[in-house]
RNA sequence: GCGCUCGUAGCUCAAUGGAUAGAGCAUUUGACUACGGAUCAAAAGGUUGGGGGUUCGAAUCCCUCCGAGCGCGCCA
């Protein structure tokens, strides 16, 4: 890309000034357009050790960078307190719409963690009944990091753990067998309908025959359908469904204990055994067996996450819920006393949704039972409508999730925008067609006719899309990618707007020939469709080619 | 009390330590015999919670205060 050679070429210039330059040299956008097509604050960063001020060394090194003659560039300008403002002439960007047509469906890719095998675990929700609402966030910003590691090169594993075991099983067991007998539920049950719904189905399938071990074991195998099923209605897939009860039944809980102890960094205190964590960094040290025998969930969780490593992978990440930030350094510290390894899991942070209906927050609570099911979303919008309001914000925004607002006005949904500008480009390339337009090859299209300002616009959001990839891939922040494609499909709307791709009449004031700005337009229309389809992609949006057309009798008219 | 994450336009939110802090919604004003108006353009809107500090430069880093959410179990 253009951009590297800019910044060797620059480094090169700084090193021609004899100074030193920075490890990285890099090459920012401008946000004003009259600073060029890009920029460096390199001689800002120099300037001390050079002992000059930083405009004169800003001077130097713009002589030996024009000096060096570099493609494209047309000429550089210090500018305010020492930048260096690279001006380049529009080939660059004819040159990116080319790359951007030979890269097709690989546009975007990198290969910064090729050989990397990352396993994401996200979700994990404990399987004791439907999804709720607000954990879609973890399923589409899962699937969408999962989506962007992928895209720069790592070979990413998908991970559902199932916590199929412990206190909130038994509990599963006890309100199952309380509906299922009509007894009283326990006091901390779970009261939710779908218990009683699951408990009334199985006794019509079996009548009163089943033993509680029966009925929770059924039950739960069908909550997992369930879980799977909503997962599926948005479209997400995992590589791994993993039981808790595996780490148990082969005994690596116990080995976990066995090896910590042979390190000696466990002891006894009060009954319990305790891991010494705070020798890794952790605020106190944990129990890892309480006193009644049993193991804590911080035990297990350092067996399970053992068995991702020693199953092939080379990092982990997990996707938590903020809530749990309390057990990061427990289990990084863990996992360090276990493994000497450092940093590992990595844990992705999350800030938790806010349900809100009838202007009032609903407060999540799978005992309480009366809360708002990731189905009962899906079951009024559409699963892009969904992904598309998860991706929309930082994880470190608390998101609230309007359900009235997402529901009843779906239609103002981003997604809308987004897919809107992907149909048009399709519908373009119909139209096209149907005129009778026959496509010349790419080699004999006159792009340097691109000049209007939208299209150049266009053109430089393309240029900065694989480098937005791969910052959102490396700070886990796949909410860049939505607002890129936002963006994006608003530079597009602009172009149709102003820029008519079918219109003979433009062709032959341009000069190039009957058809030859249509031509030029065509393609940049290809590459935005790869742009477009690139970022949704990476959502786990689809890029539809039309969009469903609205009827016209919503009108809300009277008489 | 201690810790983590935050506080940005009326609202919802962006902004790798960079130049004049940006979008959407809402408000006001305009543009359609149309390659799909699910669109576009313009205006207006700010002491980035307050106060210090670091430096050429701070919404961003440090300290402090105020406010919000969440943690601080032999629960998960």
């Amino acid at each position: 890309m253009i951009r590297d050679q800019l910044g060797a070429a620059l480094r090169t210039a700084v090193e021609a000034c004899g100074l030193a330059p920075p490890t990285e040299v890099r090459l920012d956008v401008p946000k004003a357009r009259e600073h060029g097509d890009f920029a460096s604050n390199v001689a800002l960063q120099l300037a001390k050790a050079a002992g000059r001020p930083p405009r004169v060394v800003a001077d130097d090194i713009a002589r030996a960078l024009m000096a060096a003659d570099v493609a494209h560039l047309e000429r550089v300008e210090v500018a305010g307190p020492g930048f260096l403002n690279l001006h380049l002439d529009p080939g660059w960007l004819h040159d990116l719409l080319r790359a951007v047509l030979a890269a097709g469906d690989t546009w975007g890719t990198g290969d910064e963690l090729a050989g990397q095998r990352i396993n994401l675990e996200f979700v994990s929700a404990n399987p004791t009944g439907p999804l709720h609402a607000g954990g879609g966030r973890w399923i589409a910003v899962g699937d969408a990091t999962a989506n962007l590691l992928a895209a720069r090169g790592a070979q990413v594993h998908r991970e559902y753990y199932l916590n199929d075991t412990g206190n909130q099983l038994d509990m599963l067991r006890e309100s199952l067998s309380a509906r299922y007998h009509g007894r009283q539920l326990p006091e901390d049950g779970y009261k939710g309908a779908y218990v009683t719904e699951l408990a009334s189905e199985l006794r019509g399938e079996h009548g009163d025959a089943l033993t509680d071990d029966e009925l929770c074991e059924l039950g739960l195998a069908r909550l997992i359908v369930g879980i799977r099923d909503d997962l599926a209605r948005i479209g997400v897939h995992f590589d791994t469904w993993f039981s808790e009860r595996t780490l148990h039944e082969r005994g690596d809980v116990a080995d976990v204990l066995r090896v910590l102890d042979g390190k000696g960094i466990t002891y006894s205190a009060e009954g319990a055994v305790w891991l010494r964590s705070t020798d890794f960094g952790d605020d106190r040290d944990r129990v890892l067996v309480r006193s009644n025998g049993t193991t804590t969930y911080l035990c297990n969780d350092l067996a399970y996450h053992r068995d991702k490593l020693a199953r092939g992978s080379d990092h982990l990440i997990d996707i938590w819920g903020s809530d749990h930030h309390g057990q990061v350094k427990s289990l990084q510290a863990g996992l360090q006393a276990l493994l000497g390894v450092h940093g590992e899991p990595e844990i992705i942070l999350g800030q938790l949704v806010k349900l809100m209906r009838d202007g009032r927050e609903i407060k999540i609570s799978k005992r309480a039972g009366n809360y708002v099911t990731l189905a009962d979303i899906l079951d009024e919008v559409e699963a892009d409508v969904a992904r598309m309001t998860f991706l929309l914000q930082s994880l470190d925004t608390k998101q609230t999730f309007d359900l009235d607002l997402v529901t009843s006005q779906s239609m103002d949904n981003p997604v809308y925008y987004v897919q809107m500008a992907h149909a048009r480009i399709a519908s373009i390339g119909r139209r096209a067609t149907e005129a009778g337009v026959s496509r010349l090859p790419l080699e004999q299209v006159d792009l340097s006719l691109l000049t209007h300002e939208r299209e150049t616009e266009l053109l430089r959001a393309l240029a900065d899309q694989p480098e937005m990839i791969a910052a959102a891939a490396a700070e886990r922040a796949p909410h860049k990618v939505s607002h890129w494609a936002l963006d994006f499909a608003g530079r597009f709307h602009g172009f149709y707007r102003d820029c008519r791709v079918l219109d003979p009449s433009d062709a032959a004031e341009v000069g190039g020939g009957p058809g030859a700005l249509t031509q030029a337009r065509l393609a940049l229309t290809d590459a935005c469709g790869i742009g477009l389809a690139r970022a949704l992609g990476l959502l786990g949006v689809h890029a539809p080619d039309e969009m469903a057309r609205l009827d016209d009798d919503q009108d809300p008219v009277a008489g």
